[in-house]
DNA sequence: TTTTTTATTTTTATATATAATAATCATTTT
DNA sequence: AAAATGATTATTATATATAAAAATAAAAAA
């Protein structure tokens, strides 16, 4: 039999959710409107994947009569947890794993054609991603050359750090005025408390400053409210996260001082204290700064 | 005899300017690798090249040795000018024009086929070009699902007149930080002519705005030497245009109004007065975002 | 030895075809 | 009349093929 396809194997799990409380003797009928509004899918997605379950033997069709038998059991479900919803997924994760493991340096060069075949998709995929992609301003290529990984130099973080200084402060002064009760603060508090138990065990844990870095930076950006702000929070924290890659020998004290850093911007806001949220703020800037442009050195 | 692509043909009149100062009786012999690195080609193109002034009778080949026979005449030129070098550049045309037209709205759908069949691309073309154009934020798509022009709220124009303000009053405060001697002053000034004479017959000549708007913002821009805030003048500045279109009410006096408000910015740059500047822009993005927040109040 | 050329291989650009999914419209059922 | 369905059409996603251009490597010429 046929491998289905992602969206059917998941809209056949959501057909078997929905029908999950079915007991024996019910008369219970499916409607493929009714269910492709649910599952907001197509009709033509509920059907072929109505047409799964009666191989299943877990609905009877009859015409435009479509009776469930039986109470669906867990292995009547996909195993889409390993599968990929589309060749678009596979290349994303693909490059970016590249990227990660510094397999992709730069000034590299890589064709299309390579990651095709390396990744498992045909060019187009990876042309597509690669256009998409090349929006971070991480990569860049001239007609029918190569594309290059583009050559990360001391004015390169110079401004990137400058842009991501502007934003962050805007945002940060935005958050500073968001109202007692709203849920960004209980969420502040929830973070400082994470950073907290890292910096307990920062010998064993300072790789998980990554995620929270990650996260911090997202809500103080999120606070700007801006889908241009919010745009560039992703380029910034990919290009980032990118180039804190090699510099291996320091990890640990960098960490160690970054966490601190979040935890006196995150004290201080919690604290409403104004000119020392942006004292703190200022100071963790210019400490990510200096990372960057040592990374940017140690590669020339 | 089959139309060459537009790289032939431009290498064709490249090698005819090299040599066009051919006197008669001459001896003077092609080399591929050198042609090649002077037009920045690759030694292919130049050989296509020079087949096709063998045909012509401007070159002889007698195996690896090519000799000129002729000094070229303006005939033997193909004329590119009409030409368009890629089908990309077709589409983007094509795209373009029927934003700026107002074909296409905010909430409007279209399909990938239906703009390759109406501009002559094929899909592909077509569909990646709409992958990049997508990072202005005018468009966008769901899987399987047309593409759409993005609605344009009130939310978003005050996102990106927000965007746009930090952007620039940044930009301006460094451009107030150049030296004197430099180029950037005098651009100014000239700008600042073509802004009175437009000013002078307003009533005839308001629609060249447009243009001087785009080249005045592009100099406060640059100011910042940062390639993100670049990437981002060019959003911002196709997304106004944009909107600007549909209020053709009031067009000459908003038109006049910002011209004057140019003046009053260009006038207090030059005279590097700070504050005078900084007040100045002020006024001048406030203003704009009325005339954006008018344009979204009418499409709704 | 250095440069140039020929021949070959890679690579991107473009075109076309098929499959999967969504949308539509006329008809039937409720 | 409203909702659901079947049959059809439109559209995107993916795959494959061909052409144009660039890059490379080995051979030939300077």
């Amino acid at each position: 039999m046929n491998v289905q396809s992602y969206l059917i194997q998941e809209t056949v799990n959501g057909i078997l959710t929905e029908i999950s409380d079915f007991q024996e003797g019910e008369m219970l009928v499916l409607k493929d409107n009714t269910l492709a509004k649910k599952l907001k899918v197509s009709r033509t997605t509920i059907r072929t994947a109505i047409t799964e379950l009666e191989t299943k033997g877990i609905v009877e069709i009859n015409g435009s009569h479509k009776q469930v038998l039986r109470s669906p059991n867990s292995s009547d479900y996909f195993d889409t947890s390993n599968s990929v919803s589309s060749k678009e997924e596979i290349i994303e994760k693909y490059f970016l794993d590249l990227i990660n493991r510094g397999k992709l340096l730069p000034g590299d060069k890589f064709s299309e054609l390579e990651l095709a075949k390396s990744s498992g998709c045909n060019t187009i995929t990876v042309r597509e991603f690669l256009i998409k992609f090349s929006r971070f301003g991480l990569i860049e290529k001239s007609p029918r050359a190569k594309w290059q990984m583009v050559k990360f130099d001391e004015k390169f973080a110079l401004e990137l750090v400058e842009f991501r200084r502007i934003l962050e402060m805007n945002s940060i002064t935005q958050l500073l005025a968001v109202p007692e009760g709203d849920a960004v603060w209980s969420e502040l508090s929830e973070l400082l408390d994470k950073h907290l138990a890292v910096l307990e065990d920062v010998e064993n844990r300072y790789t998980e400053l990554s995620e929270l870095d990650r996260k911090f930076h997202f809500i103080v950006q999120r606070a700007s409210d801006n889908r241009f702000f919010m745009q560039f929070f992703d380029v910034v924290s990919l290009i980032c996260h990118y180039h804190y890659q090699w510099n291996k020998g320091d990890e640990l004290e960098r960490n160690k001082v970054a966490l601190e850093e979040h935890v006196e911007i995150i004290t201080q806001l919690l604290a409403h204290n104004t000119s020392g949220v942006i004292i703190a703020m200022e100071t963790h800037l210019n400490t990510a700064k200096k990372t960057l442009l040592r990374s940017a050195h140690g590669l020339e």
